[in-house]
DNA sequence: GTCTATACGAAGATAGAC
DNA sequence: GTCTATCTTCGTATAGAC
């Protein structure tokens, strides 16, 4: 069933940004799922790899769409957006839930590491995209620096349980894609 | 032995770094450092979580080092420093080692989560003092932004086997730290 | 075709031999 | 006091019962 493929995909990759790669079993995957642990052999039978490859995919879809639709109102809008996104999962859930594409980044080997190296690329193109589109010179630049600050941030926010890492990158960032673009 | 003490918490360190915390045995923390495994239990009688709170205070305490010596010449000498350091890191050993405080972050609990906190604590205190005694105003947000994004930067790295992002965050650092201190 | 039960290895931790 | 051998638990993965 697609239903329960699409579940275990998306626990897979809550539990992944809680806990990290490799203390998240497939057994608690299957489980929090509510499926047999068979069945995530059936619908993955590359093992954990292919569940991770897919988890970050699809945590990096979510991401994506969320951040294309909030740089509809410009580039501005577009980073307030994604710093709401990752404050709320910080905040939402007493900062003891990170990213999904940093856990698998730090811990996983080649199929998943390369599917967490095209998240990463996607959301800078997508933001490089509007920053350009938008006057800035130096987008690509600017869009890695985006990426980068705010991901660490989240790991920051984490490890200190505060959201004042996240609003202090925020700020400067905001103030940085106001005097790039026009 | 002391000696053999240092070498378990140093090698705990760079293993953390390379495959993350719940990777890392004690088993091979212990062969890496040419040490029986009873040795280990019985340096670190806290088990794995001492280990892994050790390994990341030594970390901070080695980064914290660096950094505070290559300040001495300057808020920009200290981030080019800073930055030297973590590039060396991720091409030294060919994209396969992040850092210690961002593995433990993602996925220990208690107190080696309060270490990780420390450490990101002391880096950016140690650059806020020095941006503020140059004259910047945002001091301390700024040392928040250089250690976020330089800690992503890293992990951007790692993930699509690139120094690019590290570079770019860099020269845009840069300009940041120039246009706020005189 | 789905799921339960199991194989097999490796983890953390400890007890007791030298 | 140092280290080896072992206990227990949990991991991935699979084989075979419904």
């Amino acid at each position: 069933m697609t239903q329960s493929r699409q579940q275990l995909v998306a626990g897979a990759a809550d539990m992944l940004r809680r806990r990290g790669l490799n203390a998240t079993s497939i057994r608690e995957v299957a489980k929090h799922a509510q499926a047999p642990l068979g069945s995530t052999y059936h619908y993955f039978p590359g093992g954990k790899q292919q569940l991770a490859t897919e988890a970050v995919r699809w945590a990096s879809d979510t991401v994506a769409e969320i951040l294309r639709a909030k740089l509809k109102a410009g580039p501005v809008d577009g980073l307030r957006g994604f710093l709401a996104l990752w404050r709320e999962i910080i905040t939402g859930n007493d900062f003891e839930a990170g990213c999904t594409v940093v856990a698998v980044s730090i811990e996983a080997d080649s199929t998943a590491l390369a599917a967490a190296a095209d998240a990463f690329s996607t959301w800078e193109e997508i933001l490089a995209d509007s920053l350009r589109s938008h006057g800035a010179e130096n987008a690509e630049q600017l869009a890695t620096l985006i990426v980068a600050s705010v991901e660490g941030a989240v790991v920051l926010c984490r490890a200190q349980r505060s959201a004042v890492p996240l609003e202090r990158v925020g700020a400067q960032l905001e103030d940085l894609v106001r005097a790039a673009t026009r």
